[in-house]
DNA sequence: ACCACAACCTGGCCGC
DNA sequence: TGCGGCCAGGTTGTGG
């Protein structure tokens, strides 16, 4: 379900509520739902451990233990994170409970069973190879260039791809390629240096907006203490075909694309690099 | 190395 | 009401 914004907005959420929080027992409910180590191990490793912060690396939440240990968790298309109050709380879906010292219990519920939990001494192993965090200093415009450079797949394609940039997923990717003005279909490989240089601003434009918006919400979402993310009302084209562009009022259209919807405007971002009227360099960095 | 596609799963919605 | 088909915010493995 979440993607940077929305993990993001979770982990805000959860870290006061969690740091100096002990784990007194580990209920699985749905083994698989544990990467590893087999769940069992997962289960005796975990059980007293001291959490000592809550922190984001693209879409994973990385919750470093006393001990040394991380906990890693990936919410995937519909996993979500629920505190409840008390121990036997478990609704259907949920595949694994942390209980806490302070009365609560931390939910992973996950309906469609792919999100998946790590317990690791090294976090990088399960990360691996993934991109640049989008918001930080280290994401420049230049990097972005050379990641897009000898790739001939659709820019769109490109944007999921978690090597490229961490943390976009099917909604922010066309978002951020209709604040760009880039058609969604043209090779990353063939993109100009402004053309470059307007989808890093996007990029970090939308996500920053999206965050300070609380996420995006979508059919039950909701953050771990039940509020609702607000950026959903601020779609620009995502679930809007047919409606008219934001920006030249055209239809916004959608297709298929990497075996994904894409939703975009097809006058004002359709030919390639129409809008050249910004001189090079007219758009600074805003990280 | 790159890219397309199937697989992993369930639930909601739409049309018949 | 029931059923089939299709859709869904993601990632991984397999094949070409």
């Amino acid at each position: 379900m979440p993607e940077l914004p929305e993990v993001e907005t979770i982990a805000r959420e959860l870290r006061p509520r969690l740091i100096g929080r002990r784990v007194e027992e580990v209920v699985v409910y749905w083994p698989r739902a544990i990467a590893s180590p087999a769940p069992d191990r997962f289960q005796r490793a975990l059980r007293g451990r001291r959490i000592t912060n809550v922190a984001r690396r693209a879409k994973y939440l990385l919750m470093p233990l006393d001990g040394g240990d991380v906990l890693l968790i990936h919410l995937r298309m519909t996993g979500s994170l629920r505190l409840r109050w008390g121990q036997h709380t478990a609704e259907r879906h949920t595949r694994v409970a942390l209980w806490l010292d302070d009365g609560w219990a931390l939910h992973f519920d996950d309906p469609r069973k792919f999100g998946r939990l790590w317990l690791t001494p090294d976090p990088g192993a399960v990360l691996g190879d993934l991109g640049p965090e989008p918001l930080e200093p280290a994401f420049t415009p230049r990097g972005l260039a050379d990641r897009l450079r000898h790739r001939r797949a659709p820019i769109k394609a490109v944007l999921l791809d978690q090597r490229c940039v961490a943390g976009l997923g099917n909604i922010y990717a066309d978002e951020v390629l209709f604040v760009a003005r880039i058609d969604p279909r043209r090779p990353a490989g063939e993109l100009s240096e402004s053309e470059i240089r307007r989808l890093h601003s996007a990029i970090r434009e939308v996500l920053a907006e999206a965050i300070r918006a609380g996420g995006s919400t979508l059919r039950d979402y909701r953050a771990p203490v039940g509020g609702q993310g607000r950026f959903q009302d601020r779609w620009r084209v995502y679930h809007r075909a047919g409606q008219p562009c934001p920006r030249c009022g055209e239809r916004l259209v959608c297709i298929r694309l990497a075996q994904r919807s894409t939703h975009f405007c097809p006058r004002c971002q359709g030919a390639a690099d129409a809008h050249p009227e910004k001189p090079m360099g007219a758009e600074e960095d805003k990280g």
